[in-house]
DNA sequence: AACGCGGGGCG
DNA sequence: CGCCCAGCGTT
């Protein structure tokens, strides 16, 4: 790790001032208010790579539901998902799930105690066991997410790439110390917050910054150089048709089984095409089925995840034409499809036929 | 170590 | 449009 001229040093005294600054911008948040292990986990780990904002709703809902492990353990993983629709990164929904049956099986209902048990479990990981071990326990442990190795990275000068692990266990190292001779909870909740409403990725508040003095990237006018991050590969582009089938109230889905995005969420059935056949507009070619298409459209857009950019077409296919036999489609009236978790950009054309009860 | 995995909100 | 977000599992 490459680290600039040494502007600040991580001592007591950055402990104390962060610490102060905490004591009067603290933000109370709805896992904070006790300190239960399963609702901190399930916490957590919605917030992965998500924005507080984003996620509260779909934490309360999901304790509103939810409220123990017992209770999580006993769901099936087709409602844990429903929870979990338009929130992303679904995997993390379905390790949520195998851990709660895993701890209600194989530990007796009991979370482990400590750091290296936690992130022996699926779906915790460093920051994730770190962070519960800290709220929980109040164990020693710093955690290093977006936030802090923004806030870290500015305030010493680190030029490592911010997604290597290697600069996470480095930037780990540095807090340990640090940590280790105050309050984890606080400390680690102090740390957070700073990065993400004092040191922000954008209009980062330096003019009111208590380490602007010593703050490298504010001295050498580099705050919005820092840190640093490789180059993002292109998007690949994908070409999509999505085909209604339906007989009465009954439609066919599928569900996703592959290694892929969406995994375990439904779909209609889906026909994925080059650019030319997208663009060409005529015949879908979908398994030992041939669909010659004339009106427009049901629903276009573009739908852009964050590695790659998804053309969308949603055609109705008409009465005439049975679903291909050759895959695993199963015919689902519209009482069970309200259970069922769709991609967002499946859920709203859904949302939108089913209200306007429009769909055929 | 590199890569794939969602969706929303911001400038 | 591109960037980032309370990261993790897989390869």
């Amino acid at each position: 790790m490459i680290i600039c001229p040494f502007f600040m040093q991580l001592d007591k005294g950055f402990t104390y001032q962060l610490l102060e600054w905490y004591k009067k911008n603290k933000r109370t948040l709805p896992w904070q208010k006790d300190k239960n292990v399963y609702k901190i986990w399930i916490s957590e780990i919605i917030l992965q790579q998500t924005r507080v904002e984003q996620g509260t709703p779909y934490y309360t809902r999901f304790i509103n539901r939810f409220p123990s492990l017992n209770l999580l353990a006993k769901a099936s993983l087709d409602e844990v998902l429903k929870l979990w629709e338009g929130l992303g990164y679904y995997s993390r929904a379905r390790n949520l799930h195998f851990t709660a049956k895993y701890i209600f099986n194989e530990l007796n209902g009991e979370f482990p105690r400590d750091y290296e048990g936690l992130l022996m479990l699926k779906g915790i990981g460093p920051y994730s066991a770190a962070a519960i071990a800290g709220f929980a326990y109040n164990l020693p442990h710093p955690v290093v997410d977006g936030n802090v190795v923004r806030f870290i990275a500015r305030l010493l000068g680190i030029y490592s790439d911010k997604n290597a692990s290697k600069t996470h266990t480095e930037i780990r190292k540095l807090l340990t110390p640090l940590i280790e001779d105050t309050s984890p909870s606080a400390f680690n909740q102090a740390l957070m917050d700073y990065g993400s409403l004092v040191c922000a990725p954008k209009n980062a508040k330096c003019l009111e910054c208590v380490f602007q003095e010593e703050c490298y990237a504010f001295n050498s006018n580099k705050v919005y150089q820092l840190p640093i991050k490789k180059n993002a590969k292109k998007k690949n582009e994908r070409y999509l048709t999505f085909m209604i089938w339906r007989r009465g109230d009954m439609f066919a889905l599928e569900k996703r089984d592959d290694k892929e995005i969406w995994k375990s969420l439904y779909q209609f059935p889906l026909l994925q095409t080059s650019r030319e056949q997208f663009e060409s507009k005529k015949t879908l070619d979908y398994e030992d089925v041939k669909i010659e298409v004339d009106g427009p459209f049901v629903f276009e857009t573009k739908h852009i995840l964050s590695h790659q950019k998804l053309f969308i077409r949603i055609v109705r296919i008409p009465q005439s034409i049975e679903p291909p036999k050759n895959k695993s489609w199963k015919w689902k009236s519209t009482e069970e499809i309200k259970d069922l978790a769709f991609p967002v950009v499946l859920k709203k054309y859904i949302e939108q036929e089913l209200k306007g009860n429009n769909i055929d």
